[in-house]
DNA sequence: TATTGTTATACTCTATAACTATA
DNA sequence: TATAGTTATAGAGTATAACAATA
C-alpha cells in the first residue's frame, strides 16, 4: 500500500512542478502552459478539426474552443472552413503563431533541461515509457460503474 | 530532441488521465480531486498550519485557503487557533471529514488498481522514484531568470 | 441518427497584491 | 523585519447541456 499511494502523488507533484515552472517561462510571452501545449500540438500538425485537436491535447472540445477563441482574439491561430466536411473548422497557426511558438520552445529549454538533468539518459526513456503506459491504462477504459459494456473491454472493476 | 519534448507531453498526459479518471470517481461525493489531496494531506498530519498544508499538497496558500473555505462550509474541516502562535491557524479533519475521507479512499481504488496493474512491480516503485527526482529537480531552482544568486546553487541556465 | 461546432452557464483552481495582526 | 492569514480581484481551464447545421 506504499506505492499505492505514493505513486498518484508522485505524478502529480511532478505534473505540478513542470506546469508552474513553465508558466513561470512563459509568463512575459503572455501564454500559458496549456496554451502552449495547444500551439504546439499545432505546430506538429497543422490544419487539424477542433475535435482532433482536443483529442490531441488531451482535453475537451468546449475547453479547446474557448482557448482557440482567446488565441484567435490575438492572432496566433486561424480558423478557415474544411475542405470537404462543411460542418468541421480546420485549426492552425498564423504567422505569428509559429513565431510565438518558436519563442516558446527556447523559452522552455531551460526547464527540459532541469527535468533531463535529473536523470540518467535510459531513465529518461523508461520513464517516458512507463508514463505512457500508466496513461494508456487509464485511459483504456472509461466505463461508468454501474454499466458493464458486453463481454469484451479490459474489466478492471465493476 | 526526441525524448526531451516526450517526456514532458507523456507526464502531462499521464496525469491529466488521473485526475479526470479520480474526478469522475469523486463527482458522486461531491469532492473533486484537488479537494480529495487536501483531505489526504490532512489525514496523513492532522492540525497542520494552512502554510504547511499548502507547502505539502503542494499549492498557493491562498488556493488553499479558498478550498479550505469550501470545504469547512460543508463540514469536512475545521479550523482552530494554533496553541502558541496566535497569527496562526490550524486545519484538521472533522469526524464527517474522516468519513467522507474512507469512503473517497476506497472509490479510488479502481483508478489506482488500474495505474499499478499496467506495470510490474519494481516499474512502479521505479517510476515513483524517478517521478520524484524529475519533481525535485524541477522545484530546486526557481530563481527568475536574469538574476544570478550567487555562487552556490545548482546552475541550470540563465 | 450521429457528428461538428457553438452557446450559455457555472464552478474550481490559480495567483498577485495590498492589508492586518502577530512573532 | 518577517511571517500567518485574509481580502479583493481576476482569469484560465474545465465540463455539461441544449442547440443548429451538416454528414
Amino acid at each position: 500500500m506504499a506505492t499505492e499511494s505514493k505513486l498518484p502523488m508522485a505524478l502529480r507533484a511532478a505534473y505540478l512542478a513542470l506546469h508552474r515552472r513553465s508558466e513561470a517561462r512563459f509568463a512575459r510571452y503572455d501564454v500559458t502552459a496549456d496554451q502552449f501545449v495547444l500551439l504546439a500540438t499545432l505546430a506538429r500538425g497543422d490544419a487539424l478539426t477542433q475535435r482532433e485537436l482536443a483529442r490531441r491535447m488531451p482535453s475537451d472540445p468546449s475547453t479547446v474552443r474557448a482557448m482557440l477563441v482567446l488565441l484567435e482574439r490575438r492572432g496566433l491561430v486561424q480558423r478557415d472552413a474544411h475542405p470537404t466536411d462543411s460542418r468541421a473548422r480546420t485549426v492552425s497557426l498564423t504567422a505569428a503563431g509559429r513565431r510565438k511558438f518558436r519563442q516558446l520552445w527556447t523559452a522552455g529549454e531551460p526547464v527540459r533541461a532541469q527535468m533531463l538533468g535529473a536523470l540518467e539518459p535510459s531513465e529518461a526513456e523508461l520513464l517516458a515509457r512507463l508514463l505512457t503506459q500508466v496513461a494508456d491504462a487509464l485511459n483504456a477504459q472509461s466505463v461508468p460503474a454501474g454499466r458493464s459494456n458486453s463481454h469484451h473491454s479490459q474489466k478492471v472493476e465493476p
